[in-house]
DNA sequence: TATATGACGACGA
DNA sequence: ATCGTCGCCATAT
């Protein structure tokens, strides 16, 4: 029997990346994490239940449509820091401050005072 | 098909 | 604390 030479395919090419299931994971565990705290890539992945994707969640964020309410600002890397850049790292500083979560001048935040959690 | 590149992270020196 | 290395894996070139 010969096998076929195709390789799997990613569920459903040109569906928006928004439908696929993973992605509403990441979606759904940022959304849990609440005002006021932050969580870093590697924690999101893990409480999604992909454990070792951080990276998959960090792309999941910089691809968010423009206008979406998810609170993207509370995820930051495992030592605190910021990890976007230029206008979005601002914001997201800006977002932080307006909700209690203090940013130093390196944009870092205290994990042991303001970690999420669960 | 091969390499490079990230909104990352664990680890060892 | 800082740095390099490696693992990770979807996209881009």
């Amino acid at each position: 029997m010969s096998i076929p030479r195709t390789r799997p395919r990613p569920a459903a090419p040109g569906l928006p990346a928004a439908a696929d299931p993973i992605h509403q994971r990441i979606v759904a565990t940022v959304d849990s994490i609440p005002r006021g705290r932050v969580a870093s890539y590697g924690q999101v992945a893990l409480e999604a239940g992909l454990p070792r994707r951080a990276r998959l969640v960090g792309r999941v964020l910089s691809s968010l449509p423009q206008g979406s309410k998810l609170a993207w600002h509370r995820v930051v890397n495992a030592a605190g820091l910021i990890s976007t850049s230029g206008a979005v790292a601002r914001e997201q500083r800006r977002r932080l401050r307006a909700e209690g979560v203090p940013v130093d001048v390196r944009g870092r935040v205290d994990l042991a005072e303001h970690g999420w959690r669960p």
